[in-house]
DNA sequence: TGTACATCAGTGAACGCGCGTTCACTGATGTAC
DNA sequence: TGTACATCAGTGAACGCGCGTTCACTGATGTAC
């Protein structure tokens, strides 16, 4: 492909790409519009053409990050084991997609930045995330996608738990070096096992 | 005290509620230098003789915010009651003070705005909520204030678990609306029942 | 009690900045005949 | 196979914006003598 030529190809991907790499390496507050095209090698404006505004674009971008966590719910319900099992390396895997990739783990969650209810797809993919976590628990039939905290408790536990435990992490309140995999890993066994145990036990100790 | 007199008197508290209340109605995007200096009736350069910089503004706002953290503890240590109520009346009480202040606990929590590590302060009153929810737990003998996930796993995944519940609501992850009191006690007594019972028993069911 | 002066906390104007977005345009490409 | 033309995805210049921060300044206040 020519240099200078229009009609560059995948441009929107590209752009997409490149506004991930931006997320990763210098966050949130440098992935401009200005700054996305001048990477891929496009004029603003042209951005315009894939996406009607920079938050589409966010959007985009935190859409991709979900089918990274619908990969994980794969994992958690083809893998083998007994269910905590099975749940212990869910916790794992969590924290560390959490930690290898923080911005776009604050983006993908945060509906300051980009409001869900704005972008259907967006909404969408992070409720099969927790319906699926959910119908594995409860089984298919039981499931009816509100995802009401009173109904689905365990379910809301563990993805409460996870998100904490991740968020802490990344906003270093915790000291665990997120780029320490085995720190990492420590903490989701950590998490998960107190929240598989429960505190019954030590709390009657105390009490 | 005359209108246009220069030595307001307590501008600097004036500017840090000014700062409050813009970021709890209009949240942080709207909360800028030149938008609190308005609302106080200063001119922007007045701000920097009280304050660095923004980012120093924004951090005394914080700090605010976790005085009130700290009065949570204070009822979690007098109050009255087993240890499990008192962690129950406490999990209300911190997904209340959340659901009240979305903005104001998303800026406590986020290091992406405010560096806990430049302002040590800050970093100090975070570590003292932390700290004596840990010593009501180990007992003060036992806590060395590094925070370790492996040392202190209760403690540890109470606020994991308070702090996912937190942001899942106030972004609006889950089903719960904020305004709606009943609902947020729902939450929290459905998360911090989960952890106090533990995962076991329906694990063990499906297994 | 009156005066000189240092200090403190304001003012007002200006700086340079990068931002998101719009607009009229134009070159390249694919299609119909 | 050659030509006319619609469409698509770029360009380039410009818009208005509010931002954080700096600077030389000045009025009000408190203190020392």
């Amino acid at each position: 492909m020519k240099k200078n030529s229009y009609h560059k190809g995948n441009v929107r991907a590209d752009l997409i790409q490149a506004a991930e790499a931006i997320l990763n390496e210098e966050g949130l507050a440098a992935l401009s519009v200005r700054r996305v095209a001048r990477e891929v090698g496009v004029v603003p404006s042209a951005v315009y053409n894939h996406f009607e505004s920079r938050e589409e674009l966010l959007a985009a971008v935190a859409a991709d990050g979900y089918q990274y966590m619908e990969r994980l719910v794969d994992r958690l319900e083809r893998g083998s084991g007994d269910p905590s099992q099975r749940l212990r390396r869910l916790a794992r895997e969590y924290l560390q997609f959490a930690a290898a990739n923080p911005n776009l783990y604050r983006l993908m969650f945060s509906s300051d930045v980009v409001a869900y209810r704005l972008h259907p797809e967006l909404e969408q993919a992070a409720d099969t995330s927790f319906g699926r976590l959910t119908q594995w628990w409860y089984g298919p039939g039981n499931y009816d996608s509100t995802r009401s905290a009173v109904k689905y408790p365990n379910a809301l536990s563990v993805w409460s738990i996870m998100h904490g435990a991740a968020l802490q992490m990344i906003e270093g309140l915790i000291q665990v070096d997120p780029r320490h995999k085995g720190a990492v890993d420590g903490l989701a066994d950590a998490v998960i096992g107190t929240l598989i145990r429960g505190l019954m036990p030590t709390l009657s100790e105390k009490a």
